[in-house]
DNA sequence: GGATTGACGATTGTCAACAATTCGGCCCAC
DNA sequence: GTGGGCCGAATTGTTGACAATCGTCAATCC
């Protein structure tokens, strides 16, 4: 995201990226890496000393990051006894599913009667790119194609506001506390839903499109939740 | 909402309070207060040193407040400038009232199947109490009694993260640029919006709450849109 | 033996001091 | 008169130090 260039133009980014970055943000964007790559177990309590020490900066930096990270609503802050991964429990995992199902319905509605047929080609091409790590030794990748397959609709509708609350929601929900279960087959029969997504995009119907994105997000709440109960039965056999 | 009260059990609230509260909460929520109430206007600059010693804390307190305000998009942290109340231009009003739709529309479809007698019984009495209020002397009152309408119904829908979002939401768009219009006149025709959207609740049907609650937001907005219009008219008589 | 208390180490909460940056005014050269 | 550069006040960025709190463990008492 902050990357830089050796030719002319460097310094220019360069300026920009003093003027715009604290090390409370590069702190914060490096938790928030460390969250989402698992190197931070949801519920693991994450010490400030430790955290500066390995970055290199003082406790304030890092404590400011922990209050941004407390609003994004991925880690909890308990006071006097440190700052704790969130973790999501089922209930509030269905809650997340009913929003996002609700946010994913509004861009596929906002998205459709001004899709340009160069983005319809591009959506293709993903979920192209995405049948093809179905493989089980692949299916590391097709996880975060997958989600960027969703980010791009979303970012598709242009409405800035949607795309911000969409992917802290997106963040919050790889905290679900099964989502190992998601990573590792639940999610495996969903192009077929990706492809109708797509095509009703692509017929520009605002209402088809924004039923495809519903069912969709509903269809993997229920596979989650079909993972969830397999692996802790509430009635042995 | 952290209130003690003078009888026996004040002791057990105290203890509460003090587990859970620090001066970063306290000065946040106070932030909050200012922004919401006006006494910030959007685009205004808020000095580290001055809340700090308003309130009498050290400005680390305050600092880390800013950081979480930021992130609930309520203030802008410029590096090495300061940090100013945001203001929300003409562009990400629409995508928020678009947002606030898909929002409100689910929170209609949600609670339409679930809502209680007792339930519908409350919001025509909110109705009523609006109706009375309409009256522009009264007009101070009729506006947060509005929110309070609006609030009630994400929160009958029993779900935490749609009320959370949501809130942060409303929280947003009090910083809408042409707000004063807004609470001047420009929503003094909806109530009529708001029994039709009680009735819907009523009839215990999903889509045509949803449909009640999305096509007042929309209305709402156009009204906004006029208002600011007719204050900033872009071609002159 | 079990429970309670006290002290200690570790961690967080808050603050004040120092460094770096920005912004405005002023002077001076042209 | 205008533009450039310098200087100083004000503000923010960052750090380290001190105080308060929590959890643990061992010693003590019943």
């Amino acid at each position: 995201m902050t990357e830089f260039r050796s030719n002319g133009d460097s310094a220019q980014s360069a300026i920009g990226f003093l003027r715009s970055t604290s090390l409370t943000s590069l702190v914060q964007e490096e938790i928030v890496r460390m969250i989402l790559s698992g190197e931070l177990d949801a519920g693991a309590q994450v010490k400030e000393f430790a955290i500066a020490d390995r970055l290199g900066v003082g406790r304030s930096s890092v404590r400011e990051a922990f209050r941004a990270l407390e609003e994004a609503g991925l880690v909890r802050l308990e006071k006097n006894r440190g700052v704790f991964v969130r973790e999501i429990g089922d209930n509030e995992a269905e809650e997340m599913y009913a929003v996002r199902a609700g946010l994913d319905e509004l861009a596929g509605r906002l998205l459709a009667p001004r899709i340009t047929a160069d983005q319809v080609d591009e959506l293709k091409r993903l979920v192209d790119d995405l049948e093809v790590l179905l493989a089980p030794e692949t299916f590391a990748t097709y996880f975060p194609l997958n989600l960027r397959f969703h980010d791009r609709i979303v970012e598709m509708t242009g409405n800035g506001k949607l795309l911000v609350m969409y992917r802290r929601l997106i963040n919050e929900m790889h905290l679900l506390r099964r989502r190992g279960l998601l990573r590792g087959g639940g999610l495996l029969v969903s192009n077929d839903e990706h492809r109708a997504i797509v095509a009703a995009l692509a017929s520009r119907d605002a209402e088809a499109a924004a039923a495809a994105m519903r069912d969709h997000v509903r269809s993997g709440r229920n596979r989650m939740m079909a993972a969830a109960d397999a692996a802790t039965p509430r009635t042995a056999a």
